[in-house]
DNA sequence: ATTATAATTTAGATACATCTAAATTTATAT
DNA sequence: ATATAAATTTAGATGTATCTAAATTATAAT
């Protein structure tokens, strides 16, 4: 039976995976938990002793099938749990996050599966991000950031990669959320920023921004 | 911050003072968390320390008006997610314990009320104990057990008092659940057992069964 | 290639919650 | 009233998760 903490870890790893390719450093553990480097090297010790991720000292870790498994129930409870919050309790997208952060660990499969049920096995969270079904594959996802699309490409909100509130309260400001409209406007080569439409109102957005919203092309 | 396990305590400090009239002993607290003695001691130390009980060495324990509000709201979270479970996610009610011990400690006041107002506001949980609304006041009853009633009453269960799988599968096999009708057919003075008519079937109720559903007169 | 710097790990502490075994206090019985 | 039993507490360990400070290993710079 794994600790909250441990879960914690694990979803960190995965989350950390997909940006730094083969192995995740401590340090970035400690960063990414707002922990100490110290107190991340016990833990690495305590789940490879349970081969939940492959841990070579001074080099790094990876998850194992298991670690990955474990992982991904834990983000597949979390999206499903912010799913229920905005879409039966009316917490906007902004407020949803510290308390899935406790939801996600709560053991019981069923209550899982019949919430995902419940829900109507949605595919995306208020967030926009994908959710595990029950074996743990993804919905397959054709999404690109706001900032790679040239001039004149029309496409919808699928995403955004940032959860804070300070970013989702802009997004919320310049009336950006999972489903909006946007067409490119224009690009602007110097700081990279673009022009945009969104809902017919003319927007600039700066590369900051638009790296963090992902569009599926119409 | 209250733990965990300070909560479960509280909540256990709050259930044996119904009993225990005064004063709830170290060894009734032990046997109803399943731990030691000695465990109980450090924590009684503990929550003394945090004001949360009057405890004096030697002499049992009661709670303090913040600690009899802790429990209380607990208690309001543990009641209200088994009312979900049961109403929107199709558990039985003898499957509903055990998560709704997890999902009583998540910390968020707003989860709570939004929550309560999702559910309308109930007054009871599936297995008819009473719920406190957000200020901590119970809803007024004026149940019975039903060993205490006389030859003829006619009543509906409102709440039972044990919540083991056992006795819970129990009831559902005699059909008995919050609601159903009941009325006392004949009491045997002997072993105080009794004969019931539920739905119009006739049953024959143990003395130790009868005393832990209560019942509304009508 | 050697040194300086950065990243990582180990050693030793602390806090929480629990345990066993021993000591202490309270209650009970004669 | 005193001995015995029961209840309770203390002392000393253990396991989890964290920390600081020191040691070690890897990486970068000259």
């Amino acid at each position: 039976m794994s600790t909250k903490a441990e879960e914690n870890y694990l979803k960190t790893i995965f989350k950390l995976s997909e940006k730094e390719k083969n192995s995740v450093s401590t340090n970035s553990i400690a960063e990414e938990l707002e922990t100490k480097p110290s107190s991340v090297s016990d833990m690495l010790k305590k789940l490879s002793e349970k081969e939940l991720i492959n841990y070579v000292k001074y080099q790094g870790v990876s998850l194992t099938p298991l670690g990955h498994r474990l992982a991904v129930h834990v983000i597949r409870k979390h999206r499903l749990w912010e799913v229920f919050l905005v879409s039966h309790l009316n917490f906007k997208w902004d407020e949803v996050h510290d308390i899935a952060e406790q939801l996600e660990h709560i053991k019981s499969k069923a209550l899982v599966n019949r919430l995902d049920a419940f829900l109507n096995f949605p595919s995306y969270d208020p967030h926009g991000d994908p959710i595990p079904n029950e074996k743990g594959s993804f919905p397959k996802s054709t999404a690109i950031p706001l900032n790679l699309l040239k001039v004149k490409t029309k496409g919808k909100v699928v995403t955004v990669e940032r959860d804070e509130p300070s970013f989702l309260n802009y997004l919320d400001k310049i009336q950006v959320s999972i489903g909006t409209h946007i067409e490119i406007v224009d690009v602007n080569d110097f700081d990279h920023s673009i022009d945009v439409k969104i809902d017919g109102t003319p927007i600039h957005i700066s590369l900051e921004v638009a790296q963090n919203i992902l569009i599926c092309v119409l």
